[in-house]
DNA sequence: CGCACACTTGAGTAATGTCAAAGAGTGTGG
DNA sequence: CCACACTCTTTGACATTACTCAAGTGTGCG
């Protein structure tokens, strides 16, 4: 919500390592579940020969917002916020990203309306605009299948969009509460345990909501035996039941391959 | 916001004629800002011969949250409504959609998300998906094309998102007056004059607020002389800087093609 | 002219934001 | 290993915004 000054931080860029070894796709941690997984061997060759790979320490900013973006990456390992910031200085996170999901660079326009920033350190397989989208003239499935993941993304914002429109602050949370446990799924062992890893303003400022709010709300669902907690940042759902009908969930979210513009 | 019986309305699937007389995409209304502006005339040609045509009257559902699409339209004349209808009753309205703008279908899932009520009477070009996706597999540039009207949306929906989570009544109003100046010019020859072509409870229900909000907030501009009313549906702009100022916008709303899912 | 509907206005309420302070957790250096 | 300093989180009191319920007023159409 107030005006970081981590805007003013070092972006990124200058922390890319340059083009780093090339990992064999084929024993890459995201070949199962992001985009690449519909290319043929001989098309994931060719790609595969115009990617750099890079890492970026936890905190730093990929691109940001008002910036142009001369890249487009997929996240192999990691996590990333993606925020905007408000002239205002208020602060809206669009959305989180993990490994598979893409980043930057897709749309025509090179402006970023976002900054990208690291939440854990972070792998990422890029590509140039120019080298990406000569790439995609000449293979129309892998453009079908950003087609069809890009319209999986208009959907998901649809979802968020009823969320901040018309969800009170307890539904907001436990919304964000499942869809934090069925996307990161990492955790801990014990089963409906997840873990919180971003601070509480990153969730308010996804939920639209004050740090204070999402403080109250989760001790309430706490104090109704809903949730327990195993330290701040691990939450245990007690009822999984009445918190999915809490968040007003029509339909079990799916997993999916997000985007971030 | 209330439950609508709208939706136990006739779905206007029903109202469609059949294939109604093939227009001349030359003579095409949307020719020159729709998709199709980037086909050359022999794909053109071919698209064409998959289209149907309809006219469906003001007040019709063209398909319903739930059901499964079977077509794909681009809208040639007229204004329709998105919404989706949450198990509480509460309506969200996720967008309005105008000459030009694709309709349904164009996602993988068929099941739509969203209710499509016409606004108008309207015009639609309509083809089966099956047709639509066995064109884009032969056409990559209208692919590339239809990726990068998505990646449009998805920033479009970033800043509904940040209207609906970070600003208040006054200026989500103010926001919205712009945006209906900007995209449907129509209205008068006076300069600076809105129409509101929907009642209250759809500028509400777009705006995450209700309809008393918006009739105040309204009420408050026309006292603090922002603007001026011609009747309830017509607004005079006397005070474009201040309204843009108030809606926070940083930069001005720029002329897309709109997806409706 | 009168009815139906959309819109406006008012009074009271509920939810969330704001400001302020105390408490818990984490890491560092003595 | 403990003390300290830092940040993140929680809690409390109060202010504000927008919602709810309820009555009125206007507008357009038959």
């Amino acid at each position: 919500m107030r005006a970081d000054n981590l805007q003013r931080e070092l972006c990124a860029a200058a922390h890319l390592t340059g083009a780093g070894e090339r990992t064999a796709c084929e024993n890459c941690p995201v070949r199962e579940f992001s985009l690449c997984k519909r290319l043929n061997r001989t098309s994931l060759a060719q790609l595969r020969a115009l990617a750099t790979h890079h890492r970026v320490p936890q905190d730093k900013l990929i691109f940001e917002q008002g910036s142009h973006l001369k890249q487009l990456h997929i996240l192999t390992a990691g996590t990333v916020k993606l925020y905007h910031l408000m002239a205002n200085g208020k602060r809206q996170i669009i959305g989180f990203l993990g490994p598979g999901d893409l980043l930057g660079g897709i749309k025509q326009r090179d402006l970023a309306f976002c900054t990208a920033m690291t939440m854990t350190s972070v792998e990422l397989c890029s590509f140039t605009r120019q080298h990406f989208f000569a790439f995609l003239q000449d293979h129309p499935d892998l453009c079908l299948t950003l087609l069809a993941v890009a319209t999986d993304e208009i959907e998901a914002q649809y979802e968020h969009t009823i969320l901040l429109a018309r969800k009170q602050a307890p539904e907001r949370v436990a919304a964000m509460l499942l869809l934090l446990a069925l996307r990161w799924p990492g955790a801990s062992s014990e089963p409906n345990t997840v873990r919180l890893p971003m601070p509480r303003s990153d969730i308010a400022d996804y939920l639209g909501l004050t740090i204070e709010t999402v403080s109250r709300v989760l001790a309430r669902l706490r104090d109704q035996g809903l949730i327990e907690f195993r330290g701040p940042k691990i939450v245990v759902l007690k009822n999984l039941a009445a918190i999915n009908h809490l968040a007003g969930f029509e339909e079990h979210p799916r997993p999916r391959t997000a985007i971030g513009l």
